[in-house]
DNA sequence: CTAATTAGTTAGTAGTCACTCATTATACGG
DNA sequence: CCGTATAATGAGTGACTACTAACTAATTAG
């Protein structure tokens, strides 16, 4: 039997959870499985970790790694307000896709009720993205890109809602269309919602 | 101890399993807590439900009688479009907040694995929904109320969207707020977005 | 008032849960 | 190539899981 080390082994076991939370479900997600899962006893997973819930907080600690990173890419790659929108809602659309446990999560009783810590980071990690939308927001409105009777909270709200109703739209759905694809079809008909005179003021 | 009739029975396990869902989280209910809330021993479950899967049916089909009938009320009760969308997205957030369970039975590994009957109700109670807002969406862009620019079926999906956007923020911020009156605040600001000429047409 | 029906109980099943403890085996520094 | 640190194991804990079988007691029909 291999031996790692006691850092790659952690790193393993989150990764592990985050993917087995898809297949099990967050709340039924045992430590048993993870270890078969990570090809070790169960009572190793607790050499790595204190107790389960702190097995939770180390996948949150991971979701907000690659999340964080993900928004960076999307900023760094783009300069327009609108373009940067777009790429800051398909890059969270590609992390579902990526890391379909993660609407699951938002619902589990683990994060609900029993893990407060858990639920803090998630939603902590909620509130950012919801600041990077805002501010691209209130940048598109001041620039006269945006409808100035929309105010960007609202914007913001409604295109983190986008992104959710399509994640349960997709898992309802047996997760039988691309969610990033079919995703943008949708955030391209709110972003036409938002702009200032799309082009139809030859009415009538 | 006092006796009920099966039926009377039956009905209100099903209640108090809607109920406990959200105080436990779905899947983490036992027959126990139910027991326990109903004020019967355990096994006595199991005398009127065969297994725990048949008793979230029970469930499901509760939770589809009392939104058939709250859409039922909203469409009765407006005859124009517009007015018939605030009801239908306003009684939906009002189920929610009635049974907060229904957003994590969504969710749950119950709904999403194991039990596909469950599933299949719930799938079809939503796009039963969506029939309802398609309807309405495609009867006002006719009238010429909403831009022609947008597609019903892409206005419905944003509806629902927002509708579980605003649950999940609910939820994140430990229901801090009245999800109904929140909701309308929003559900304007969007319908405001589908309006042909919102007024601001006299701008510069 | 009695007999049949049936809602509910008590006692128990095999299986699973997170977690503990003492021991073993592996990797690595000297 | 050996000694130390430590990753991992084997065996086991009590508590809980959905579900069963046999029995009891409350309701109701005749």
């Amino acid at each position: 039997m291999s031996r790692k080390s006691a850092k790659n082994r952690k790193a393993e076991i989150a990764t592990t959870t985050l993917r087995l939370a898809d297949e099990l479900g967050p709340d039924r997600l045992t430590t048993q499985a993870v270890a078969d899962a990570v090809g070790l006893t169960q009572p190793a997973i607790f050499r790595h970790f204190p107790t389960k819930q702190a097995l939770w907080q180390a996948v949150a600690d991971t979701i907000t790694e690659t999340m964080t990173a993900a928004w960076e890419v999307a900023l760094a790659e783009n300069t327009q307000p609108e373009q940067r929108l777009v790429a800051l809602v398909l890059a969270q659309l590609r992390q579902i896709e990526a890391n379909p446990a993660i609407p699951a999560i938002l619902h589990s009783r683990e994060l609900q009720i029993e893990n407060a810590e858990l639920r803090e980071s998630i939603r902590t990690l909620m509130m950012r993205f919801q600041g990077l939308l805002l501010a691209e927001l209130t940048r598109a409105r001041d620039a006269g890109l945006f409808r100035p009777d929309l105010a960007p909270e609202d914007g913001a709200v409604l295109l983190i809602s986008l992104v959710q109703g399509m994640a349960i739209r997709w898992s309802l759905g047996n997760r039988a269309f691309a969610l990033a694809t079919e995703g943008a079809r949708l955030l391209d008909a709110q972003l036409q919602l938002f702009r200032v005179l799309p082009g139809w003021e030859d009415r009538t």
